[in-house]
DNA sequence: ATATTGAAAATTGGATCCAATATATTTAAT
DNA sequence: ATTAAATATATTGGATCCAATTTTCAATAT
């Protein structure tokens, strides 16, 4: 198993550290979906006692990112087709609306960091990098709305299905087509053009969400 | 502090049964914001060690309902006046989504289930039992549709309000207009009007939006 | 009287140990 | 040889203990 404690600022608990390495271990697909994670292992990684592993597990539990099973430990959850599928579409459903909201209130120095990551996206090789830079490029067009709660619940969502995405990105073409939807959508909001972003933004994903499923459909070990 | 096991039905293990009754007692409001929650006193309650507690506690505060600060502990988490209003915004855009999708293929069962729900919130004068009768009934008309991520999520949303909502209703007049809109809600999707019914959430929702926060802005001690 | 310092108490974060359960291995029976 | 029972090992769930930090409160100085 390859772990990497993750460097979150602040001084932190040992669970935190626990904590966000898993879930960046699990959301970059390092961990394969039904992959046990065990206490004594991954304490051992990071030089400490189960009790702060237990804690980060329990958390990445109620986020989704893993199940467990009484007395049989903890594993990568891995997600169906269809709840991928149905992620793809609440993702569309409230960043389309939450871009709306953000664009009349959007200011320059966002759209101009927000062009910064579109253009880190498009020209990165490391698919590594797009899950984060893309990421990034849609937070920035989103921050603005200041939905705190929103925004929270995007990016679990972003955690559940970033590893297969980037799966797809990698075997498919699929970063051309989607740069060329975030120029798209860039200058929308650069534009103020808030429904129209909101448009464009739905039909990206669920232009990513059809290929997505497509994709899991072919290559996809049925269990 | 008072605190009550609640039966989860199948086994549970001690930090899922402390989780359960903390969760109850938070989005019941019968622990108030802000109060402190000792690991102490919750394990002294249910004759548990520290462990499970800490456990529940985190699971907690994954899920928004505590807060917690290094070496000083877990607290209620309490929201703003703002962020309940855009919980509820949130909640009318998913939740007219979910509901749209469920119509087509809602099937007779669940109506008169629906409908026996509806009868218990507008005849019940308890408010303890509005937020749990009013949660039936709305999961009752979103269950065919069968996202069960959106309706984990909204489950989530109504958690972090339930309590501030029935503060309102218990000190306004707000159930009987509750019922009417029921009424109409349940109408829609009897006549398997998807639209309508999406309209009537929507605006069920919004409305309850502004009279609580208008509530709250009368009511609440300004922090 | 008020502010400041410092020790005592309270509280959390984490380590170690034990019990309960599951899994793997060995042994026994046919 | 195959299957069933018994035993050993591995793993989790929880209790107890210790260390780190915060909070409380009394003693002291101004």
């Amino acid at each position: 198993m390859k772990l990497e404690a993750v460097d979150i600022g602040k001084m932190a608990s040992a669970s935190d550290i626990v904590f966000e390495a898993l879930r960046h271990a699990i959301i970059n697909g390092e961990l394969a979906d039904g992959e046990p994670l065990r206490q004594d292992e991954i304490a051992g990684i990071f030089n400490t006692s189960r009790i702060p592993v237990r804690e980060a597990l329990s958390r990445l539990e109620q986020q989704g990112l893993v199940r467990t099973e009484r007395y049989k430990g903890a594993f990568v959850a891995g997600i169906s087709i269809d709840e991928v599928s149905e992620i793809f579409s609440f993702r569309s459903l409230v960043e389309s609306n939450v871009i709306a909201a953000a664009v009349p209130k959007i200011r320059p120095e966002t759209l101009a960091e927000a062009r910064i990551y579109y253009t880190e996206f498009s020209t990165t090789k490391d698919p590594m990098e797009w899950g984060k830079l893309n990421r990034k490029f849609h937070y920035m067009l989103y921050r603005d709305s200041d939905l705190t709660f929103h925004l929270s619940i995007i990016n679990n969502a972003l955690d559940r299905i970033d590893r297969y995405l980037r799966a797809q990105l990698t075997m498919t073409d699929g970063v051309p087509k989607a740069n060329k939807e975030h120029l798209g959508i860039l200058r929308a909001c650069e534009k103020g053009d808030a429904e129209l972003a909101a448009k464009l933004t739905r039909e990206h994903i669920l232009g990513a969400r059809d290929n997505l499923v497509e994709f899991l459909e072919n290559h996809r070990i049925k269990p």
